[in-house]
DNA sequence: AATCATGGATAGTGACGCTATCCAAGAAGT
DNA sequence: ACTTCTTGGATAGCGTCACTATCCATGATT
């Protein structure tokens, strides 16, 4: 296929594609002649998850370019290649603020994570990000101790548990990174939105009215 | 306190709540002079609110703009400026799009909302979210069915049910819309990163190695 | 009286994600 | 062989967004 058919069959425009190509989020595709190149299926599945993890999981385009490096790096382990895959995803996370609220809710990330058995690395940039949520929310004036974060925690090692097992399923080292990658991003709006839906219903149950919108 | 107090007190430069007060993020301060204003407390809390959904939640500023009106808008019922105000806030939804995977996208959403007895309303834009998110994931070949969507749509429940009594604690009618509003938006990066913190564990866990970073 | 800060107006900036235009080389059609 | 695409590569431009910098006349402060 070519660069053409490539763009056809993906809804992406043939410039966009080039500068994918440039920016490094595609490989080049394989070269017929000095002026043409052939790209296959491989090129296209990548091509959707670019603009996958772009346009709905709002991922920078420099930011894609690191995760997608990660994910093809053969030459390291694959717990390593997860790590850097998904930890150079957006998370959130604004600088190193020193804070009162920062020092207390660095203080509630580690309570909720001890509590729940779990590692607590702080330079992992989800930890980051929670930190910065945390403080975020104290500093407005939001209550955020660890009886209000529990809940959450114990739902999202639920989520991580079913979400892993996802992932097993798939065969090739490299299939799984991805599927890891694209799973985490994607399952995202889909949480966040089913959230809101519930919101919406027992807002409406609450309040009395019969429909929140 | 005038402006630079208030924007020493937030941290935000004084060129920024000038560019606010353009946009209508924030109300006028009361005249003291014809070349000077002064603001409150509740002007601080205001400008506090709007960092934290720009910077945090990812909210434009001029969707900030409309959140803000419908919380203050005190014509209208309360659970309406709460549909309107969390309404406006981002989803990451695309445009409509007429595929075969939106088509199955659009099943699969309702029927897990009619599974866990919840009112389908398709103009509803996390209703919207939800269908564009299950469709990218389709498109991509990874799977997300009703058997997929349903823990989440029960956790999602178990949240909400949560955070609306969280909510009921405030007392004025406008606290309470601000309150829904920011916890809706600065919860959702607690429950990402909590999320990621616990795949990470479950992968390293289940992947043997010792640290997933 | 001299200096400074203020609010308002207006234009400019930098990052980002494309998009449009050229171009020479080669493929395709006749 | 000759004309007419089409291709990939390079480069420059565009539109949006969230600020940011500069000016200004008025009036507060010392």
């Amino acid at each position: 296929m070519r660069l053409a058919e490539l763009s056809e069959r993906s809804g992406v425009s043939t410039a966009t594609i080039k500068y994918y190509l440039r920016e490094g989020l595609l490989r080049p595709g394989q070269r017929i002649s000095s002026t043409q190149a052939e790209y296959d299926e491989e090129h296209l599945r990548r091509l959707r998850l670019v603009r996958a993890l772009v346009h709905v999981g709002r991922v920078p385009v420099a930011t894609a370019r690191e995760v997608l490096a990660a994910v093809e790096d053969e030459n390291a382990p694959q717990l390593e290649r997860l790590g850097t895959a998904v930890g150079a995803l957006p998370t959130g996370a604004t600088g190193p603020v020193d804070d009162a609220a920062a020092d207390a809710a660095r203080e509630t990330a580690d309570a909720v994570q001890r509590r729940l058995g779990w590692r607590v690395v702080p330079e992992n940039p989800a930890h980051q990000g929670l930190v910065s949520a945390v403080a975020t929310l104290l500093r407005l004036g939001y209550p955020c101790d660890l009886d209000q974060l529990l809940p959450y925690g114990t739902l999202a090692a639920e989520l991580a548990r079913h979400e892993v097992a996802l992932i097993e399923d798939f065969d090739a080292p490299t299939t799984q990174l991805e599927a890891a990658v694209a799973l985490t991003v994607l399952y995202e709006p889909v949480l966040l939105s089913l959230r809101r839906l519930a919101q919406a219903q027992e807002a409406s149950r609450r309040f009395g009215g019969r429909d929140a919108e």
